[in-house]
RNA sequence: GCGGGCGUGGCGGAAUGGUAGACGCAUGGCACUUAAAAUGCCUUGGGCUAGGCCCGUGCGGGUUCGAGUCCCGCCGCCCGCACCA
């Protein structure tokens, strides 16, 4: 008897596969065709074990689409530009593109050990010029249809380093490398009018039924769709132009609980008083030394300055209210200024306590104990739909719902004149200018007579130059002595090429679609993107929910728009899947001063060291290198093989949940395929006769039946553990050589999504014909599926204390009357009669008593 | 801070509102072996006055004949927050 040997036949049948061009993508008219995409990787160096059970979760679907008879695209690419290069760049002095592509080369190289089904000759890398040369072609295109536009944001300006800095590069406020405190500084930039697709991009998600619920909830929050009153208060003595400001509410009910006005430090009064107070441009200044993120925004402390202004309330213009610049109010939301209601709302509570302003609740609960936030109490933020009790109302009920009310103030607004119903979004434009060097260059050109120019499209790509140099912080591009200099597109006069390049959150926002056809000399070509789009089904990580999927759906329509994709496709994945993350416990010891130092996994033995030194434990940490609780999937494979890999990744956990990796995991699920490897090299050389054939036979219908659901419905650790216990089944049959050789032929296909390499070597042991992968999937007879016996519980007061087993379709009276005959049913009632029974056919039987 | 999610034995987890703990790991025992490894078989939520009963799905309430599942309020962890990808 051989020995389940991975090392030897993994290789063996990617070459078969290979050879036999199993997984390149054809269109053909005969069949269904099925696009599954997993969400491509960024080229960091090394293959995570992570990526092993994204990747491997597309694969399955891929395997068992194309056995049942699909016509199958599983593309593969690289998301390549971005940070990490130019910091490669910056610590090694190693080029950008340099650093990528050989990144890009080793983990071919450990993708293709995985023995995964995709079709490698559809490769891209997002840097490759063929690819972002489409990318600037389509950007032309928006330009002129008015999708692509500038105007003023603000950045986190490193005012050492002279430079524009991501979020992440900001830390506690200052530069991570130069330590400096970062300024928000305001910059011309590109943008994408996404918002003008907001109550598309909200509605569409109604369709999207295979979409998760947590997903779709993600987006239409982000987007944030409001409805509201936007007026203004007039001002009393503000400087020339000032003479009102515009406010937007989503509680015009609480007008009357008005305390204060709120404008953003950003905001052109704001700009305009800093000019002749140096107290209010210190405040500012202050306000502006602090990063873009609005998570740091909002939980920075809530302050405020008292500008000594003061607007009249609409309703009573004998009613002023103090004017503040405050921190939180950002000028890219709304109007850029508030009016604050503290009795009803958190944050505007904490500021008017903190600047001793008036509190005053408008509404309170109809019934129960309630502080008034006046007296104490917290914001009274109740749900809209509750009805409340209105203690300053104006309009509508003195007893309605805060939606009823909100309704009814802007109703009364309108009609008085105070100001209009509005519907707003939070979802704001796209800014896509990044003043880096590592990214697809904008390709337009600056022209002191005609402006901003488009490149022509004759000209692209507009490529990186390669003579770049990182020894001076901010944009290689922008300091290049020769590529920005350009004669104008349009009047040949000599110009500047712009040095922004783009987010690259545009690259990864059409690659599904290029994938469809990667060699067109246009950004898609109709053949291909109409026979393979959409996406049947995404894959990828949960951390993705709102800003790449959000902008992949954008971008389908800003394509559609410009002709680049059929009718019908502004949805451009059918079906997503989101994925939970691996992690592995932490091993950490502490040095003298109590700070944490990690350890490697293959250093812990027992929870000790190579010393003997015990470690402290964190279960299930987010796998990170700084914590060194990595594992390296080259090396798992090395050991066990990607078969192993592949089955341990997918059992245990639910897809959607995160995975722990471990060590004795690996182990066992290495044990198992030598075990089902065992029991073929059984079946093989079993006798001819035997006993519990038909047995074995159902059996292996219900195993078909279960596995086939669970890959269908993404439930992977299901149709594991299903097989399993197919598996225990098979072991202590003792049927004869024809059922056992169906049985574990049969599982071996059951198998082949998750182990390919072991299930091609199974079926050609037990005469398959032909490739596993290219065998039809196997189908479950219902007739062998269904049980004439069926095993009741009996249940005394909702507590199961008994069962019984009865026919399947036995009528439920009869059932009944068995259930009050079984010793439990009797013992409980000890000769009194039951209060209720219920039955619930093929179910359970409950005796209330 | 705001939005979204998750929480079940020693561990990973299973369970259309209907037998909580499938399947796997780890325990402990047995078989095989000179021995070990490997393999196979069995055992295992906690408790008690143990062949029966009680308690158990993060905590506290509620709906229901019946709640891990639905509702309300907490606690903890994870993801996102627009320049990380």
């Amino acid at each position: 008897m051989s020995r389940y040997d991975a090392r030897e036949i993994e290789p063996k049948w990617q070459k078969a596969w290979a050879a036999a061009g199993c997984f390149t993508a054809r269109r053909d008219p005969s069949k269904p065709k099925y696009y599954v995409l997993e969400m491509f990787p960024y080229p960091s160096g090394n293959l995570h074990i992570g990526h092993v059970r994204n990747y491997t979760m597309g694969d399955v679907v891929a395997r068992y689409k194309l056995a049942t008879g699909h016509a199958v695209l599983h593309p593969m690419g690289w998301d390549a530009f971005g940070l990490p290069a130019e910091n490669a760049a910056m610590e090694r002095r190693i080029h950008p593109g340099d650093w990528t592509y050989s990144n890009i080369a080793n983990m071919k190289d450990q993708f293709a050990r995985l023995g995964l089904t995709l079709d490698w000759s559809r490769e891209f890398a997002t840097c490759d010029p063929e690819y972002y040369g489409q990318q600037q072609s389509m950007f032309l295109d928006f330009l002129e249809k008015g999708i692509a536009y500038r105007k003023n944001a603000v950045v986190n300006w490193d005012p050492v380093d002279m430079t524009v800095l991501a979020n992440e590069q900001v830390e506690d406020g200052r530069g991570w490398r130069s330590g400096a405190l970062v300024e928000r500084r305001e910059l011309t930039q590109w943008f994408f009018r996404i918002s003008d697709y907001s109550e598309d991009l909200l509605s569409a998600l109604d369709g999207l039924d295979n979409w998760p619920e947590k997903v779709k909830t993600m987006q239409r929050n982000w987007i944030g769709r409001s409805r509201g009153l936007q007026f203004s208060f007039s001002t009393v003595d503000a400087p020339e132009g000032f003479d009102r400001i515009e406010v937007y509410t989503t509680r015009p009910d609480t007008m009357l609980g008005a305390s204060f006005v709120g404008i953003s430090p950003d905001h052109p009064l704001a700009r305009q008083l800093e000019r002749e107070a140096p107290e209010i441009a210190a405040f500012n200044a202050e306000c502006r030394r602090m990063g873009t993120a609005e998570e740091d925004l909002e939980k920075a402390e809530k302050r405020g300055f008292d500008t000594g202004l003061r607007v009249r309330h609409p309703f009573d213009t004998a009613w002023e209210l103090p004017v503040y610049i405050a921190n939180f109010i950002l000028m890219d939301y709304g109007t850029g200024a508030i009016f604050g209601c503290p009795a009803h709302d958190p944050r505007d509570l904490e500021f008017a306590r903190k600047y001793d302003l008036p509190v005053i609740s408008t509404f309170a609960p109809e019934s129960g104990d309630h502080t008034l936030p006046e007296e104490g109490g917290p914001a009274y933020v109740p749900p809209k739909p509750e009805t409340v009790h209105y203690i300053r109302g104006f309009a509508g009920d003195e007893h309605q719902t805060g939606e009823a009310a909100i309704e009814a103030a802007i109703t009364f607004c309108e009609t008085n004149g105070v100001g209009q119903g509005v519907t707003r979004y939070r979802l704001r434009d796209w800014g896509i200018s990044r003043q880096r060097y590592w990214g697809c260059p904008i390709p337009v050109v600056h022209c002191d007579a005609c402006g901003v120019v488009p490149e022509k499209k004759e000209n692209l790509p507009v490529e990186l130059p390669r003579d770049i140099d990182f020894d001076t912080p901010g944009n290689p591009l922008a300091r290049h002595p020769t590529w920005s200099s350009v004669p104008c597109p349009a009047c040949g006069a000599p110009a500047r090429r712009e040095t922004d390049t783009m987010d690259t959150f545009v690259d990864s926002s059409w690659y599904y679609a290029r994938f469809a056809s990667p060699g067109a000399k246009t950004p898609t070509d109709p053949e291909g993107v109409e026979y393979w789009m959409n996406v049947d089904q995404y894959i990828g990580g949960v951390e993705h929910a709102i800003l790449h999927l959000l902008y992949a759906r954008f971008f389908a329509r800003a394509m559609q728009a410009c002709g680049h994709l059929p009718q019908g496709t502004s949805e451009p994945f059918d079906a997503l899947f989101t994925q939970g993350m691996l992690t592995h416990e932490i091993y950490l010891t502490r040095d003298a001063e109590g700070r944490p130092v990690y350890h490697y996994p293959h250093e812990v033995t027992d929870g000790k060291l190579a010393d003997g030194r015990p470690v402290e434990i964190v279960p299930s940490a987010k796998m990170s290198k700084s914590k060194r609780n990595v594992v390296d999937p080259v090396d798992i494979i090395d050991r066990f093989g990607a078969d192993t890999a592949r089955w341990f990744v997918l059992s245990d956990s639910p897809p959607e949940r995160d995975v722990e990796w471990t060590e004795a995991g690996a182990e066992a699920a290495s044990r198992h395929l030598a075990r089902v490897w065992r029991l073929a090299q059984a079946a093989r050389d079993a006798d001819e006769t035997g006993s519990g054939d038909e047995d074995l036979e159902r059996e292996r219908h219900r195993a078909i039946h279960d596995a086939t659901m669970g890959v269908e419905s993404f439930g992977f650790n299901a149709a594991i553990a299903r097989l399993y216990a197919f598996t225990n089944v098979l072991s202590k049959s003792k049927a004869g050589r024809a059922a056992q050789v169906r049985a574990v032929r049969t599982l071996a296909q059951l198998m082949s999504p998750m182990t390919p390499h072991l299930s091609e070597e199974i079926w050609q042991m037990l005469g398959g014909e032909g490739l596993i992968a290219r065998a039809p999937w196997p189908q479950a007879d219902p007739a062998m599926l269904v049980e004439d016996e069926i095993t009741l519980p009996i249940q005394i007061n909702g507590k199961r204390r008994g069962e019984m087993r009865v026919a399947r379709d036995l009528p439920k009276d009869v059932v009944e009357a068995q259930a009050l005959a079984t010793d439990a049913v009797q013992r409980a009632l000890s000769g009194g009669t039951p209060k209720k029974v219920i039955v619930v056919p093929g179910k359970i039987v409950n005796v209330v008593v």
